[in-house]
DNA sequence: TTGTGTTTTACGACCTCC
DNA sequence: GGAGGTCGTAAAACACAA
């Protein structure tokens, strides 16, 4: 079936507009593979309304521009052979064209925005799993620091009992020191009596206050 | 009805591969 | 150098709220 015939059956009212537009190719004379020049060249089209105002117009508004919506079937039968193999052989297309009534052309510029459609859609499923796995470990981090927190928060009330303990042992001392040396002077090694302060015995001993004093260190270093 | 945003069709420019 | 790819974009077609 013709596509003009076919698609003036779908959309009647389109295709004169259509065929009033047209392609200005190279209007800069440039050839299309000229890479000296980076920079992007705006093609030109004649607006819907406007009129052919040349010979090579007139050609270009017979033949070269024909906007058509594909049908249901059309795009349903593309899609499957899409889903078979993105890329588009000339064989297949013209296999494809020839079984759609469509122009070769069409199939290929129909797989050329099929594949950028797809590739978009596999853009935006790559972001939301990354974004997905991002959250995750922000998540993680948060929890990780509230358990810092409260850690620090136990360390520091540990460090402030042992501080305590330690300002203890200290007026312990200063009794004992004063109390055993007058004891001293009626018995030379009385042992020391450290129930009236509930502190036990092996507080008194240097290493117990030298640990004190390591673990202080490090925890300042924390 | 109309303004506006989205999707679809088509193409130019440029790139890559054979 | 040609064929066929991507990328960016124009313009038609379409959807939809106001």
């Amino acid at each position: 079936m013709d596509q003009t015939v076919l698609s003036s059956q779908v959309y009647p009212n389109t295709i004169q507009s259509h065929s009033q537009c047209i392609i200005v190719n190279q209007i800069d004379g440039s050839s299309s593979g000229d890479r000296s020049k980076p920079v992007k060249r705006r093609r030109k089209r004649r607006s819907r309304g406007s009129s052919a105002t040349n010979e090579d117009d007139v050609r270009a508004m017979e033949g070269m521009f024909k906007k058509r919506k594909l049908t249901d079937e059309q795009v349903i039968m593309l899609e499957y052979s899409f889903e078979n193999e993105h890329k588009l052989e000339s064989g297949r297309k013209e296999k494809i064209a020839g079984e759609l009534s469509l122009d070769p052309r069409q199939v290929a510029v129909w797989f050329q925005n099929r594949r950028a459609r797809w590739k978009n859609k596999k853009l935006e499923e790559e972001y939301a799993k990354l974004k997905s796995q991002h959250d995750s470990v922000v998540l993680a981090q948060c929890q990780l620091e509230s358990q810092v927190l409260k850690l620090t928060e136990q360390l520091s009330e540990a460090q402030n009992e042992i501080q305590k303990l330690s300002e203890r042992l200290v007026v312990q001392e200063t009794s004992t020191n004063s109390s055993s040396s007058s004891l001293s002077a009626e018995t030379n090694d009385a042992p020391t009596d450290t129930t009236n302060y509930n502190i036990p015995l092996y507080m008194l001993d240097n290493s117990y206050l030298q640990n004190i004093e390591y673990w202080d260190g490090l925890y300042e270093q924390f």
